[in-house]
RNA sequence: GUCCCGUUCGUCUAGUCCGGUCAGGACACAGGAUUUUCAUUCCUGUAACAGGGGUUCGAAUCCCCUACGGGACGCCA
């Protein structure tokens, strides 16, 4: 029997933030850790800011991070509604709970909640005790009849019995308000922990949604793995503390625990997450691979003019190449098209060493009455060649995998050769002897 | 301005609770080795306890002050 109930609690006022979706994977991790529920809330009580769009994005980002939610919108649960625009009555009603107790009054047409002056303290998990005093009297209904974040928060934290709350530092001065609501509820708060804030890479403040690698969903179009993104998030403040970080997030999960959370803010690092990324990206199953690579082909390559295996040899040549998908296309664009571009400095560096055009008419003349074109056989021919010639197997190497390709970087030769088959290196290098 | 939170390599951090190992790891950066290129891999290097006072035989670790950073101060959430 477990009852930690933690929620993630959004307003859909914007994209999906990168601290947003680290609070939510705190919440996630320590409802996982603990066996417990989370708990997906959707905060729309700002009629003027909320948009289905940004709702969208939000619900699609969470289940592309794999942070599926235990009771929430599309999946229910005992507690709902799980949107605060369907809980007007539950508000009215602790609205006049309020009321009479005596904590309220009315000006300008507006309700305020009467504040005690006693300095509230605040058990946080990650801080320890933190006291302060809330010196003015608040709004909880606005002059429209709507209320306010600081009530419906808490009032929907008792009523869908949510035991830790986990939030950003951010809210920490707001806290004081809401453990006063609780007092007048007369409810015990639940534990708090305030997490640090994620601050921008270059300059001063915190992550804002311009900075690059803010927004969640900017990750999924970029073709990042979700994975290697949570896990390079986890470590935005807490540390399994053994040497390691790239761990799968089930471990994580069972290391994880919100008071080992670190109490300072922590910069982003672009370079860390795409090193997280290509770290992820090479240690995938081929298939895995192969599926996510088709997807990101699919709208930017004419593969599907081309036989299923060739697209497979050609991309399990690349993978232990590659860092990120998002370079895939033009890694690989000279296999799937003839009207790729030559790297004409890159050539001229060639040229500048040795003889590129003597090379690939050597090695045209050799290659010509090859008859099985594998590896062996090219690496055969080429040694061959260097040994007759008098020259390193560089030379050939070099001189090939430009003329077929365009540029001096990709996966090894003699497999790029293989897969290339010998019809189309032959009219490549025709082509290019062709034309310099 | 007021209140709250924080401060270990450039960055993320371990170590702090229970003072005593050349302050450890990772990214980045630099050099080297391996490799047909690139990438990988491997080796090496540069680099930190914000400052000042205490307490103590001994402080990154405990206490105080200062400085700096961050956050909150809405009929936004």
């Amino acid at each position: 029997m477990n009852d930690v109930r933690v929620r993630f609690a959004p307003s859909p006022t914007g994209f999906f933030h990168i601290g947003s979706a680290r609070t939510a994977l705190f919440n996630w991790l320590y409802a996982k850790h603990r066996g417990g529920k989370f708990i997906l809330r959707i905060e729309d009580t700002d009629d003027e800011r909320d948009r289905k769009e940004f709702l969208d994005v939000l619900i699609h980002g969470l289940h592309w991070l794999g942070l599926h939610w235990d009771e929430g919108p599309d999946v229910g649960g005992d507690y709902g509604p799980y949107f605060q625009s369907q809980r007007s009555d539950v508000y009215q009603k602790h609205i006049e709970i309020l009321g009479d107790g005596g904590f309220t009054y009315e000006r300008d047409g507006a309700l305020y909640f009467k504040v005690s002056h006693r300095p509230q303290v605040i058990h946080d998990l990650i801080r320890g005790d933190v006291s302060r005093e809330e010196e003015k009297d608040f709004v909880i209904v606005r002059s429209n009849g709507k209320p306010v974040f600081h009530l419906v928060n808490v009032v929907d934290d008792i009523s869908m019995r949510i035991t830790h709350i986990i939030r950003g530092e951010d809210h920490l001065s707001n806290t004081s308000k809401h453990i006063e609501l609780f007092n007048a509820f007369g409810v015990k708060p639940p534990l708090f922990a305030h997490i640090p804030l994620i601050l921008k890479s270059q300059g001063s403040g915190k992550m804002s949604k311009r900075d690059t690698g803010a927004l969640i969903e900017d990750y999924e179009k970029n073709h990042f793995i979700a994975d290697a993104v949570c896990n390079y998030l986890c470590l935005l403040g807490w540390s399994p503390k053994e040497d390691r970080e790239i761990l799968p997030l089930d471990e994580i999960v069972r290391l994880f625990d919100i008071e080992d959370v670190n109490r300072n803010n922590a910069r982003f690092d672009e370079k860390k997450m795409s090193f997280f990324n290509s770290e992820y990206l090479r240690a995938l199953p081929f298939d895995d691979f192969y599926g996510r690579a088709l997807a990101v082909l699919k709208s930017s390559m004419p593969i599907g003019e081309f036989d299923i295996q060739y697209v497979r040899d050609v991309l399990a040549l690349c993978q232990e190449k590659l860092r990120s998908f998002a370079e895939l296309p033009n890694f690989i664009e000279y296999f799937f098209t003839e009207s790729f571009a030559y790297d004409r400095d890159a050539l001229a560096k060639l040229q500048s060493k040795f003889d590129v055009q003597t090379r690939l008419h050597e090695f045209k003349l050799a290659f010509e009455s090859l008859d099985i074109v594998d590896e062996t056989s090219i690496e055969n021919l080429i040694r061959e060649l260097a040994a007759d010639h008098g020259v390193n197997t560089g030379e050939y190497i070099h001189s090939v995998r430009f003329a077929v390709s365009g540029r001096t970087v990709g996966p090894g030769l003699f497999g790029l050769l293989r897969v290339l088959g010998k019809q189309v290196i032959l009219k490549r290098l025709n082509a290019f002897l062709s034309q310099n």
